[in-house]
DNA sequence: GCCGTTTTCGGCCCGACTGTTTTCAGTCG
């Protein structure tokens, strides 16, 4: 059974064959609104059946019904009969660029096409350049983007193409005429993954600017070349799109390529309700339904104040809430990146780590942080060497020698202790109650069901000597879905006993995600923003934690390592005095 | 089918690029 997001992406899709106007756009934005939710649509219609489901966004009666009938049976029957009246695999196949509904339909009729493999076929056989509407070029064209899209490498995590797209910002700025040069898109609202990259160039000799993009080394293959647009693929098997504009209209082309779509429209729709028009040159007065003066363009503030709204911050941008909140201005003020004061979850060579205390101390320094917290792992990872009570208190007398030769940074006395698989914890209360920062978190049985799982964490951290839950739903990114955890009941166990919730920075982690850490806050949870440093490199990964947090609208008072060393402890020795020693 | 600082009915974002078209349809972001 495909996806929940694939189902009501094919829905749109077919309605858009049928000819019906308005419901493609309806499920396409109901299906995007899904795949942002993720496992979380289940987890709402779970609690809140249809009637929480109508409350999500692009969601309605009809929509919620049907997904409804998906959680309930595992099936749609409206959907069933689509498929056999159009058994088109339209979701492998509009992966194709430049194939849409209309091309799939036609394609269907005339040629009988409803996969890839058949695709295939009939461009060996050269039988679609025939088909009315098409010709060689046509034919050409679906044949290069078919084997573009074999070779795509999907979706990227942002750590890894946010250096790359630095790097090709510095290159397209050397380009004789360009005046300013930045990226967009889910690069900059940072997204936890990327699918291509969005820039903007602004140039008074548009043609010029494009002819060197689209020739520099790192082109591979050029998808399409405009005036003003052109779209290319990268020799990495990214693809990066460049809109070229007038300096003076950079912040309507800014706000326009930074989306996202939802964002996007509501945006439009709210500019049209005040006789505006809002594109990528500027906001406009709209009179007898055509373009009239030019109110604002320079900046996005300048087009956000001109609709009345606050400016939200691009991390936030969704097409959620964020919308009524700009415009009744509360929006929240989130948390700057540079806020992190110290690192609380660091691996050493006590364990995994590659480097000793004292070069992750370095390394944290170097990073602009002011204290660390080691937190290698615990015995119950015998083939990492996970510490025991005696190592730990071991490793606790070498950090406070440490400490005593270290001037203006302090290393925090912490561990990683392992969630058993009774919810138990794998070093003793007095252990724990001795260490300055206890992290805890689940490294086996990662498939217990629901109710054991959430039972098992809501046991650890109802530990008195618990400080923080690390990396609470333990997915990897492309590789492990994560724990089935009821992320509601895990949130009101950390907010009555005073646990923190993790923010993993490391990379593939991202861990709690953007919608999870929006619940803590909701919930009044702190959070900690951690990189779970195995080398000392990985003190980088802050910002990708940072922007978590941001998307999650978290403010520096939300997150507990915004303090100095001092107060973090001061904060703790609050709850030390309820610890069992 | 969704949605509401104009609305429970009647609207629904906007422009660039391509190919096959002599004025537009399809697709994309």
């Amino acid at each position: 059974m495909p996806t929940l997001a694939d189902i009501l992406y094919e829905f749109s899709v077919w309605h858009e064959i049928g000819g019906s106007p308005f419901k493609p756009r309806a499920y396409a934005l109901a299906a995007e609104s899904v795949t942002a939710l993720g496992s979380d649509v289940k987890d709402t219609w779970r609690t809140g059946g249809v009637k929480a489901l109508v409350a999500l966004p692009g969601i309605g009666r009809s929509i919620a019904e049907k997904i409804d009938e998906y959680f309930r049976t595992g099936h749609i029957k409206e959907y069933d009969m689509m498929k056999k009246r159009f058994p088109v695999d339209i979701t492998g196949l509009t992966r194709i660029e430049g194939l849409g509904p209309k091309h799939l339909a036609e394609l269907y009729r005339r040629l009988g096409i409803t996969d890839l493999a058949m695709l295939k076929r009939g461009l060996t056989r050269h039988e679609i350049r025939s088909l009315p509407g098409w010709g060689v070029k046509s034919e050409e064209r679906l044949a290069k983007n078919l084997a573009l899209m074999e070779r795509s490498s999907g979706r990227h995590l942002l750590s890894e193409i946010l250096p790359m797209a630095d790097d090709i910002v510095a290159i397209l700025s050397k380009i004789p005429g360009v005046r300013r040069c930045v990226y967009a898109g889910s690069l900059r609202r940072r997204q936890e993954t990327v699918g291509d990259i969005d820039l903007i160039a602004t140039t008074d000799t548009p043609a010029r600017v494009m002819d060197a993009f689209v020739a520099l080394p790192l082109v591979e293959a050029v998808h399409e070349k405009g005036k003003t647009r052109s779209s290319v693929r990268l020799r990495n098997g990214i693809d990066a799109d460049l809109r070229v504009v007038p300096d003076e209209v950079f912040g309507a082309t800014l706000q326009y390529f930074t989306g996202d779509k939802r964002h996007n429209v509501l945006l439009r729709e709210r500019a049209l309700s005040k006789r505006l028009t809002l594109n990528e040159y500027g906001l406009f007065r709209l009179a007898k339904k055509k373009m009239g003066e030019r109110l604002a363009c320079a900046t996005e503030e300048d087009i956000y104040a001109r609709l009345d709204m606050e400016t939200p911050p691009p991390e936030i941008r969704g097409g959620g809430d964020e919308i009524e909140a700009a415009w009744t201005k509360t929006l929240p003020h989130l948390l700057p990146y540079g806020s992190v004061k110290g690192d609380l979850q660091v691996q050493t060579d006590w364990t995994d780590g590659s480097a000793s205390i004292g070069d992750m101390v370095t390394a944290a320094k170097a990073a602009g942080l002011s204290y660390l917290a080691v937190t290698d792992h615990t015995k119950a990872l015998a083939f990492i060497h996970g510490l025991d009570d005696v190592q730990v208190k071991k490793q606790g007398r070498a950090i406070d020698a440490l400490n005593r030769k270290l001037r203006g940074f302090r290393v925090l006395k912490g561990t990683e202790c392992d969630i058993l698989r009774d919810g138990g914890l794998d070093l003793k209360d007095s252990t724990l109650a001795s260490l300055d920062w206890v992290g805890v978190s689940v490294h086996s049985l990662f498939n217990l069901p629901r109710k054991a799982q959430t039972a098992r964490v809501v046991k650890a951290i109802a530990n008195p000597n618990v400080d923080c839950l690390f990396h609470p739903t333990c997915r990897i990114i492309g590789k492990r879905e994560g724990l089935d955890l009821d992320m509601d009941e895990v949130i009101a166990a950390a907010k009555k006993h005073r646990v923190a919730l993790e923010i993993d920075a490391y990379p593939d982690r991202s861990d709690l995600r953007d919608i999870h850490v929006r619940a803590a806050v909701q919930a009044g949870v702190k959070l900690a923003i951690d990189t779970d440093a195995h080398t000392p490199d990985h003190f980088r990964f802050i910002p990708f934690g940072e922007a978590i947090a941001r998307r999650g609208w978290a403010t520096t008072a939300d997150v507990v390592n915004t303090k100095s060393a001092k107060d973090l402890l001061a904060y703790l020795d609050k709850k030390r005095k309820r610890r069992v020693s």
